[in-house]
DNA sequence: AGTAGAAATATGATCGTTCAAATGAACGTT
DNA sequence: AACGTTCATTTGAACGATCATATTTCTACT
């Protein structure tokens, strides 16, 4: 008769959580609050909540008194009911890319940075999967609803992204890694992807190189356009006839990017310097180079972007353009901290300039 | 005079989230509570609680009523309210692996499935970093004092884990990726490696193969250990003496392990049978077996490790050793989810199989 | 010494939800 | 027709923190 009430409950949590009804089992070592604490110190609730928000309020002493008494205790603040009191959770929501053919490292270097970065703020990741962008759009407002996140960032953004949209409409505070393109103003930080090009062309010109490849993906968008634009200007400035300059098309098959690369250098007039979109292509075009004697880093160069693991690791040192995705992710969390202190702050767009890592092969 | 005391609060507030004070600044769209819901349809709070958290509990009209006011005001339950009624926190952290030197894939792919995974239990997954193991293991402390998260999950394991203890002696459930091979028992979920490295050779013997090549980390721990003791113990039961396994410690340069790879490759009765701790070092040995005319496939064969994206699409496909990862991850969910429903369940570990992925190279 | 004003601390109310217990409605049984 | 049961719904209390305000203590000045 006793657990009746506990078995009427059970089915209703069928697939939800479902802690046990007695607390006291989980807690082995009760925890604290800001009441026990202040017990122990001889001071009110309050005192105790100053002395952690608000510290210059409280005497030296008093500080010092109630630090023992938390320390002693082990107190930590209850995240939920600051929370509620508050109206904030100090959490960002960011939905995790998905992994279906996603070559490169930058996105999961970003996710770790963009931890590390929003920790510095006083916050912390929420993750989130959505297979479509309709999905991702109203987990935003749910978690705007549920008050579960204070900020979103997102990533892979493209022209005229819809997201920021509905995001500015609920007034979320949001920080887009890569512009949009669209018509509504937001805060974003990117790279610039034809300074990017143009330092590797620039450093390909500089070592006599004058015949040029651009290996980029086989539906180009607005990041391909910008970055391919910096080389081909690069190259102009440069008094080169833009016939030296090859473009490939890359598709998702190693295969078919070989032979166009392979018919490429077996071609007239084939170029001595490549730049790649990617790291991964480079390391192809290295093959065919190794394959035909061409000694990479003296004969020719091949540079690719990004530079992911396989960089370092590959070819005795690919050189490459690597994107700052540690200073991305760290003004991603100080323009989400501007619109937190003043949410009718205007908005802030960053763009960083990448770097070009020379090691072996350019 | 009014404004005095934000001018006092906000200094304290340096570094920290702070919101401006005026609330209905940032809630355009007023947020409805369970009290406006019930107004709305003509209940009481607890009914809409009810629908929400136990709906055999009430009326179906009354359901649909609820049910439409929710959808009219566009409820959604405040997640801090809910978790410090309750003291749960539908949360569970994860320590994002530190970027440098992981070469594979298998960590990211794992995040974005264990992400789906634990959505379906009703759950999000906390992220967080920390340079060291100290670090980590205060953070669970402090994560389950502060009642942030439910549960955790951990990965890349080692023998003796130092995590398992501390988690164990708070009651915070967790199952960590990888067994520990410690004393104290606890719920995980691994990939049977020596079944993976069983998988491959027995298809490298029925291709008629007879001298093989293990290549394994530098520094070798028990993942390597059940791998290596895979292919040992395969060859062995088909009768080849153990003098016909070459095994070659991979080191972080790809110009030592080619060097290793090739020197192998040029002395006497060379391997032709490949298998590979990770995609990656296949890779290399794909390069070096072309380099000398010899086609994968059909003179040699080459099987790597995790099938990460590179695998997939280098070579002409590689074949490769795939860990199960979206199992994993579920299961791992799975077993939290029995923990939370009874955190004096018994530990459970579940091992799971891994699969050959057939492709050009093998 | 007395007092105004500031500084330090304490008290009551509140955030939005769920729990526990109480009330009211519906139902079958004798 | 009265009654006990079960079902449906409501009411008061609580989770643990911060806000707003009240109270006490200290400081400086006349």
């Amino acid at each position: 008769m006793n657990d009746k009430p506990r078995e009427d409950t059970n089915p209703a949590a069928v697939g939800h959580l479902h802690i046990a009804t007695e607390r006291p089992e989980r807690f082995t070592h009760a925890t604290p609050t800001v009441d026990d604490v202040g017990r122990h110190a001889g001071v009110s609730r309050q005192t105790v909540s100053n002395v952690l928000n608000a510290p210059h309020r409280v005497r030296p002493e008093t500080i010092e008194r109630v630090r023992i008494a938390i320390n002693t205790l082990g107190y930590r603040a209850n995240h939920h009911a600051r929370n509620l009191r508050t109206g904030t959770s100090r959490a960002i929501a960011y939905r995790i890319p998905p992994v279906a053919g996603h070559l490169n490292s930058v996105m999961d270097t970003f996710l770790h940075e963009l931890t590390e970065a929003v920790e510095a703020i006083g916050c912390h990741i929420l993750l989130f999967a959505s297979n479509d962008l309709d999905g991702e759009i109203s987990k935003y407002w749910e978690l705007s609803a549920q008050s579960a996140a204070d900020g979103v960032v997102f990533s892979e953004t493209e022209r005229d992204d819809r997201r920021p949209g509905p995001l500015l409409e609920r007034r979320m505070p949001f920080v887009s890694f890569g512009r949009t393109w669209g018509t509504q103003e937001h805060s974003w930080v990117d790279v610039d992807g034809r300074a990017g090009t143009r330092l590797a062309i620039d450093h390909l010109l500089a070592h006599g190189h004058r015949r040029f490849a651009w290996l980029g993906p086989r539906n180009p968008g607005v990041v391909n356009d910008e970055r391919e634009q910096g080389v081909r200007s690069t190259i102009a400035a440069a008094g080169i006839p833009a016939a030296d300059l090859h473009v490939v098309s890359l598709r998702d098959d190693a295969t078919a990017d070989r032979k166009a690369i392979a018919d490429l250098l077996d071609g007239p007039d084939a170029p001595t310097a490549w730049v790649s979109m990617s790291d991964l292509q480079a390391l192809t075009v290295l093959g065919e180079l190794e394959a035909r004697g061409i000694v990479p880093g003296r004969d020719a160069a091949v540079i690719g972007f990004d530079d992911s693991p396989v960089a370092a690791y590959a070819g005795g040192g690919l050189t490459t353009i690597r994107q700052p995705i540690t200073a991305v992710a760290k003004t991603i969390a100080q323009l989400l901290s501007a619109q937190f202190a003043d949410p009718n702050s205007d908005p802030q767009g960053v763009l960083l300039e990448p770097e070009l890592i020379v090691r072996r092969t350019g």
